[in-house]
DNA sequence: AATGAATGAGGATTCATTCAT
DNA sequence: AATGAATGAATCCTCATTCAT
């Protein structure tokens, strides 16, 4: 006997098919997948997707804001970690794994005016600046990284991977093993440029 | 009147001023870019483009063409430098400086099919290996690093910059640097997997 | 607790409600308004529109018709005028004064099958020729003139103030003024083409 | 042998035949006529209308501008009539037969943010004004009317007929005698609302 | 070889209407 | 009776590509 609140979760429902099929095909097809394919993936007609999401737009910021939302949660949680330099690692391990399956880098590039995705980025700067900062004075990495490096290069792994001809799946563990080297204490070169303001 | 030989003079301009135009346009707005756009901007018909490359791809296949030419010259004149470890530092300096001014990284995405652009990319891939084993004979990089690796990751660092919400033109320097600092074969951790396959 | 009173009562309300709010919303956006906006604008939601009208013709329709009816109330009230001559501009006065308020000429074009509508436009006219056909015997109006031609010109007084760059709201009583001159018995010119039929 | 001459006379006899379909077109149908249908009637592909006339609006403007263009030179001609009265009504009922194949009256509502349009709009005004004072010297119309008033009335015998069950061609000739007879100097009713601004 | 007009498939979005709850 | 989610046809417009000149 469906209630008022059973027509809710079907709309709910349908609402993640159409996050979740969005972000197939933004990742098979980049940001000009569709609109109706990507109601077509969900199995809903092409009208449901503006019920949901009043623009393309918004279906992109919905995607992204879930990613940066997962971010800020990782990150939150390894902010408690007893050995900050690891906790460091694992977030950018985590990072790396949670992107890995869907690029939506890109997505970022059109996002840019939207308050709540640039509201989640922010928090999730902070957050990450936190960690550093930590792991800096455990000593664990190179006392001139800021959290605004390690935001701008914790994607670069999955990244690199996307110049391979033949991209292995676990290959960005690799690239990120290279990359958390650099950001070793002992022996680091001198960076040749001021760390980037944030804001 | 333009004689034969005056019309493919003015021919071989027109591709030049079209290939131009293409990567301004391509650079500012995207893979979105229009013909019609990049016509205009090299100031010749529309029409005139197709005579010129037969599909948009082919134009850009044309343009990825042209960039990986540069680095590969760029990476064969470093081969007989007499620092292998600075070379190879190089080498990356010049690849981030030459692509940040025309970021065509996302170009390659469409130009999986075009035979021309994928042996220019074989070629450049087996200049870059030649280049890292001479830096590892050196000992100048840590030995476990592959030209496949260097490859990956050439262009990260000015990737890295995209990320960040005011990126300023030089920061990838800065990245370019700690990653480097990565390469490093003092106190390199073990790699958790094995280096990607190339074909 | 509703009971089937209330309730039909509650139903009752919200057809006004939808009526009233039709027609604000077709007065702002002309015919294009949307149902959505109107159901919005009524405070229901939008499937209730349909228990009501089962078209967004027949909402339109139920307004003309509302507004014919108007206009027959008006007319039958001034056919016992005492001043036949008076009782005709009053007429035009009047209906122009409704009009002016929700212009829904525009809409009449649409409801050309509605065979209510049709009835009251029917009866409308007839209660016109009536009222002309008085004021002729009385000589105050010119006698070639008919309950159609009046019918023709009942709303052009606001119509004409459509056409200009900053309308007043009272410029119609100028038009109508001019217009009901040229009514006038005296000096009348011949007109040049017979009478349209109603029917 | 067609030059470039030629391609041209092709492309100017799509803009006309793409003008007189969107006429017919709007004229049947509203504003709301379809684009595709506009170029179906045409003949041609829809994308044709789109380098003719940039947008929907466009093409309306263009429409809008021809009759306006047309009535000023119908205006301009009758300046220079020896008898001004005549004059007047001439235009009056030019501007009818003009009108009254294809009523675009409603496709104004549209174009009030196109200056070409607003331009000429304005020297229509301007000439009905120079006609309508040559009138008054002549004392052929009532001293209290402006070319404003005119204006605004142009239209309306044409209007007139639309509210007709069965419109007949010829009846917008006897509203508009019926409105000038109006206009006649002897026995005018003092006017209750002073004449509006124009700008 | 160059031009630019024409083509038509495809894209995002709107909206009247239907339907499950 | 009311709700509001879902539908899908229709709309304006864009753009790579073709073609007549």
């Amino acid at each position: 006997m469906p209630t008022g609140r059973n027509q809710r979760a079907d709309a709910t429902r349908n609402r993640e098919l159409l996050l979740a099929a969005a972000e197939e095909e933004f990742t098979e097809k980049g940001l000009d997948a569709s609109v109706a394919d990507i109601a077509r993936r969900a199995g809903v007609a092409k009208g449901t997707i503006f019920r949901h999401f009043a623009t393309k737009e918004d279906l992109i910021a919905a995607i992204v804001s879930g990613h940066f939302a997962a971010l800020i949660a990782i990150a939150e949680r390894l902010l408690t970690a007893s050995d900050p330099g690891a906790a460091l690692l694992q977030l950018l391990t985590e990072t790396a794994d949670n992107i890995r399956q869907n690029d939506l880098l890109f997505l970022q590039s059109i996002t840019g005016n939207d308050s709540r995705v640039l509201a989640l980025r922010d928090e999730l700067h902070a957050t990450i600046t936190a960690l550093v900062t930590k792991a800096q004075e455990a000593k664990a990495i190179r006392p001139d990284l800021t959290g605004t490096d390690v935001f701008a290069l914790m994607c670069t792994p999955v990244h690199a991977v996307d110049f391979l001809p033949n991209p292995s799946p676990d290959s960005w563990k690799r690239y990120l093993a290279i990359i958390f080297d650099g950001f070793r204490p002992e022996g680091a070169t001198a960076l040749p440029v001021a760390a980037p303001d944030w804001g």
